[in-house]
DNA sequence: AGAATTTTGATAAATTTATTTCAGAAGCTA
DNA sequence: TAGCTTCTGAAATAAATTTATCAAAATTCT
């Protein structure tokens, strides 16, 4: 019988370079739910990896045992260990640490993602993403100190899904030449969260006096911007960190890309395949296996 | 199939009256360590509960399967949905909008979540994080054409926090000209997500050969820098839209900033208020109330 | 680019596992 | 305790799953 200290799920993360492509493929769907896959017949765990059935017969025996039957014992043992003892191992939490930076941290993003998802009206949300996807309106996206990078993740997106779009670094001292152009019912998108900028509510307060409509992503506490703008989402920051959090927030702009992705599909695709093109062109990826 | 409500071990209870002495002699062993048993074969079940193998096959009719291997169904079916779910509970969600984009894009992150802490190992983290901090060598922040974002976030906290510092975008060509300057023991935090990039890996290779430390932080299926990493972060990508989520690896890079910071203090503080002061200087922040 | 090596999956063979059959044991009623 | 019913398990049968074989495909190396 194998090694006890060490799970199944150990042992495969271990051994995933030593496993070939098709090994590799397996080894990913077993994780992907974790131990149940691995408890069925080996046929419906080939047929769900989409491997072959000998594939799954030969990593069992790489992993250490001697058939698939003693496999699936061991995961047994595992789980009534495991349903004995709920603390003790790996309970799909970081290694039984539980006061460990990486829990608390987890635990406080987890929750500030419920408490904001909760606070989100849907149908402002989509009316944000509708007007996000108007290809009739220019669409600027305004970040902060640090929230450019927020600003620049939606930027780099919505440029595979849309054109007449414009980044505007609210910390550049060049901004105000971006706003000339601005024309009624254009669209704003705005980061700014707490240790709120004066630029971002200057250049906010000129996209709004020449009607432009203001999205505004902020933290629980709401940036001075809110006051102008059309819509606001209010993310929920705080971590155990010196430092606010930024992946509510990020969450909310995935989705946000994701929505507006789905609106303007059609179009969306020749964007995204001539960016392909592009890509294979300059040989800037390897291709993806 | 039957009723989903219930569980096994509810249905079992319910109909532990209706049973023969032998069948209930098996119940009992089943629930006993309960799922457990009940998905290695029907033999050693029977021989575990010193029945027959028939009575172990009439009593799994009588719960109303075809056959064992349906009642071993949906066992697995059951763990898999206990696996999943511990936390979840949606109560706080997006307004009673279950199939809003909003809710089905949060439920995969936060599986994201659980997952990939799941598989991170505290120690490999903290050592990470230890190197990150170390003031002796330099640091090199490494992004690719979405990733720099993310390189961006670490870089601008980092500033705050330590000296000798570089944010380095693979994607210009610039980038060798970085290189010149590295140290043996210098450390590289690399940001590589599939469409894995060329650039990435040929900046990797060139620092690994000049005797520098690889952190990674990549998605499931690995960069192939993490065969030269020192350190690698795999974080669950997959979210309902066309492209990949960034807020697992966030929180990580989040949680990473976090501990940098504790390791340092002292220096940090310094380099805090110093910041504090230019900031307040160029007034480009409004005073937080 | 071509040869050697490794990886992979279709198929067949072997083994294990589940189901059915049926005779005997246990419980119940009078 | 006889006679009936219900329950139980050994053994046989049927079905499935696992393991082994081998040729094609992919990859690596020269």
């Amino acid at each position: 019988m194998a090694d006890h200290t060490l799970t199944i799920s150990d042992r495969i993360q271990q051994k995933l370079d030593d496993l070939t492509r098709a090994e590799r493929q397996l080894a990913h769907s077993i994780l992907e739910n974790y131990p149940a896959s691995g408890l069925g017949p080996l046929s419906a765990l080939a047929s769900d990896a989409h491997v072959s059935v000998p594939t799954v017969a030969r990593m069992v025996q790489k992993l250490g045992f001697k058939g698939y039957p003693e496999f699936q014992a061991e995961l047994r043992e595992e789980l009534k260990a495991k349903v004995k003892n709920p603390i003790a191992k790996h309970d799909t939490w970081a290694d039984g640490a539980p006061e460990h930076l990486l829990n608390r941290f987890t635990d406080a993003v987890i929750d500030n993602i419920r408490h904001t998802l909760g606070q989100i009206d849907p149908q402002a949300f989509d009316d944000a993403c509708a007007m996000a996807a108007d290809t009739d309106k220019h669409l600027y996206v305004v970040g902060g100190r640090i929230t450019h990078t927020l600003a620049e993740y939606l930027f780099l997106h919505m440029q595979a899904i849309r054109p007449h779009l414009t980044h505007i670094q609210s910390t550049s001292n060049a901004w105000p030449h971006y706003l000339l152009d601005v024309q009624e019912g254009d669209v704003f998108v705005l980061f700014d969260v707490r240790r709120y900028e004066n630029n971002t509510l200057k250049l906010a307060e000129i996209a709004h006096e020449k009607g432009a409509k203001l999205i505004l992503f902020t933290d629980q506490w709401r940036s001075p911007v809110h006051q102008l703008a059309d819509i606001s989402f209010s993310s929920r920051i705080v971590v155990p960190s010196a430092w606010d959090s930024a992946a509510t927030t990020l969450l909310l702009v995935e989705t946000m890309i994701a929505t507006v992705q789905n609106l303007t599909w059609g179009d969306t695709k020749d964007r995204m395949e001539a960016l392909e093109t592009m890509f294979d062109q300059t040989r800037l990826f390897r291709k993806f296996t």
